[in-house]
DNA sequence: TTTT
DNA sequence: TTTT
């Protein structure tokens, strides 16, 4: 399918560290929020005013793992993905929601990282050993990476 | 401001009708939900599997007369946007939050309606009379609509 | 690498067929225009404008199969992917420069052709055999492809 | 019209200064070229390899002023826009083509000077005064300013 | 050269 | 709750 386009594209900086879960399969998954921010002037009183928004981003696998490796926060990254909705029980037994970005792919636009490979990854197969990736040539401070197209849900 | 970025893309088709609400002042807000589809097959089954997310669109003051007016649940839209995460006190006193598309930019990809007005729209003055725009000339079955930038909060 | 985005986004009409190019190595590549429209109203005259912006895609290998199988002159399609001007010599001697959009991810919109298969690609293999993924089942009027990361430059 | 979607998002070095032109009507245009970097491996040799591509900026009346007093050469820029091509013809009597990247949106990413003042623009008039608009509260090393919609063609 |  |  589908004729449909779901697409977000947020430049933002961590509001924290990334973190990580590690499944039994080998895979692995990385969470960490970004902020937004929107100015305007207030016509009725000319005032500025800052509204900050925060948005919930996951990485999968290797991603994740660069992620992890270069990022900290306050970092600044361009984050690519679509947006999903996930649901759940509350323990009140309401449904209760949060909405994620699935990153699809990301540039680094700041690091702290002194050491920061050229972290560029194209490799479309799924699982497969998150090994050599980072760590040799420090070449600069950004790296890009697409991710593989959906795979099987993870049970997140 | 600000070196961020904060956008949304979406190709869907609308799950219900445009619901609006008008204020005091003479602004107005339509709300409606769209789908988009994600189509992958499962590496273990070989089986193909669609996923189904809903977005929660809103437009403002002209652009959502404008909505209101062409657009019907099935109808497939183009929607530019930012991501904005409201939260509210629920009733059993927890924090919730919905996270919705607030409209910047939109076009119609396909309308039920037989008569469709040109309905381009770069009028910047915020709740500007809802006139003529619409509903003259029926020349063709798109709109394309830019939103003024934000202005200040309604109570939504 | 490398801390940059190089992204384009169109809706528009292809305005003739996809004209294919094979290599002998068994790639291949699609090419066809789009035409995208801006309208806009003369402040001076009050005369209402439109532009027409024309677009030169490129697409490869089995994107390319897909796109030639489906698309007819007149076709509605969502294009992504990135900017390339390439450059070559004039039988004059100077320089010239004609600027592509390289497909990386497609959508179509409208489709004349009454027979549609789910063409959902995410294989990433580079050459794989163009097989048995268009033709079978005809279920829609859509497709969504995305294509693997740049391979190396083919001569175009 | 029209239900078409033209839109460029780029994330580039400039790789020279902001060329400023001035209108007899009070109108100005500036121009600079950004430079996106794709990086690589070739399957067959194992190398890496890199291309830089390069596009032409095109930015008007208050958005210039403010790309020309804060830009420079190798400053890190957010462009976001839309695809122009213009033709002319050359003196061998050909016609020839380059492609601009018409800019209604932007944001710093990086400047190299020290004082910037916080350059949020969404003022919809045409050639109002450019003024008071940056200059004042040298606050962050960003700005964010979106374009109102297309004027009038000037003679470029 | 498309579409409305 | 949409669409294919």
């Amino acid at each position: 399918m589908s004729g449909t386009l779901n697409k977000v594209m947020l430049i933002g900086h961590l509001g924290d560290e990334v973190k990580m879960h590690y499944f039994e399969g080998g895979g692995c998954i990385g969470r960490f929020p970004i902020a937004t921010n929107e100015t305007y002037t207030n016509r009725q009183t000319g005032e500025k005013v800052t509204n900050t928004e925060w948005h919930n981003i996951v990485v999968r696998n290797k991603a994740a793992e660069i992620c992890e490796k270069y990022l900290s926060k306050g970092d600044k990254i361009y984050v690519e993905g679509r947006l999903k909705t996930r649901q759940w029980q509350g323990e009140d037994g309401n449904t209760r929601y949060s909405t994620e970005i699935q990153v699809q792919d990301f540039t680094f636009l700041s690091t702290k990282s002194e050491s920061m490979s050229n972290a560029q990854s194209n490799t479309p197969q799924e699982q497969r050993p998150i090994s050599g990736n980072p760590g040799t040539k420090p070449i600069e401070n950004t790296a890009h990476v697409s991710e593989p197209e959906p795979e099987d849900d993870l049970p997140f």
